[in-house]
DNA sequence: GTCAATAATGAAAACAGCTTGCACCTACAA
DNA sequence: TTGTAGGTGCAAGCTGTTTTCATTATTGAC
């Protein structure tokens, strides 16, 4: 744990530098308002929405605006740092680019799992392929249905249930 | 061809006996413009967003508002006998419901196939076993990237290119 | 067929999340 | 230090969606 620890926040450094060349190399400048914003949304391990990461930030600084953050994550996701998602409700969701994982959303709890799967990774491409050489950019494969809990498995209520 | 096409007729007649019931079982009543809309719908095999669904209907009757055919749209949602998709473009888009298939979108021309795969949807649900007793009820898999007329091949353009 | 009661329609307004214009402010190279 | 390009925050604008409400259509009882 305290190893994890250590290599998560290495590893945050070193998106860090990649943010920083990202400025240099587009003649951006470094604000008091984006070393926060990034800052903040590199610490967090979940899915942010504009106005979550806006309401972390304002904690330390209150006068940030809502157009501010949403600018400096157009910045992040331009320069690869963060992914833009789009999951049933909605709005927006951005989270920091790392392996690449899709999703498993709880409906009635709001609960996001992260899953890989080499093997449907593969057979993707082959459904590419299949129909008519079709070159896969990206995709997007989210499986929605109920955790554990909201199925009342195991009794506990659902944590974060609206 | 002619055989297909018996099929179709067929199977859309199947599904409009389903609406009936459907407003039957809800005590809806049966309009003018509910049956414009429906049989526009269930007419279309490609996915619809409500304004191209709108205008089809206005061929036939131009007094048609935005507003009915989307609740009419809602109705076939809820009878199931409609499903609604994101794709990337903000607007929701609206297919009959009929096998299950996924999809596949050229970001440069907006092209959309259709695709299944057993092993994939196989998978899936280990993936979410694996994660815990996750009950999959839906999901969404979507490849985007480049059709074959994009990516230069056979020297076509992309058709639909906007 | 006629007539209430009930439901559906269409226009327009409200809404939510996102995006942009603009006047003022800040960072930074000279 | 200072000029200037770039950034910020507010508020207005936009887009697609959802709801409100006065009007119109449908339906079941006579």
């Amino acid at each position: 744990m305290g190893e994890e620890q250590q290599f998560r926040q290495e590893d945050t450094g070193g998106l860090k530098v990649r943010w920083k060349q990202f400025l240099v190399d587009n003649g951006l400048n470094t604000t008091q308002q984006r070393e926060l914003i990034v800052d903040s949304f590199l610490k967090c391990k979940d899915h942010v929405s504009i106005d979550d990461l806006l309401s972390r930030v304002r904690k330390r600084n209150k006068k940030v605006g809502y157009a501010t953050v949403y600018r400096t994550l157009k910045l992040l996701v331009d320069s690869g740092l963060a992914h833009q998602r789009q999951f049933g409700d909605g709005q927006a969701r951005f989270e920091v680019t790392g392996d690449h994982h899709d999703h498993l959303i709880c409906t009635k709890c709001g609960l996001i799992l992260e899953f890989e799967d080499e093997e449907i990774e593969r057979l993707q491409e082959n459904v590419a392929a299949r129909l008519g050489s079709f070159k896969v950019v990206r995709h997007r494969h989210e499986l929605y249905g109920l955790c554990p809990k909201a199925q009342g498995i195991s009794g506990g209520s659902c944590p974060n249930e609206k």
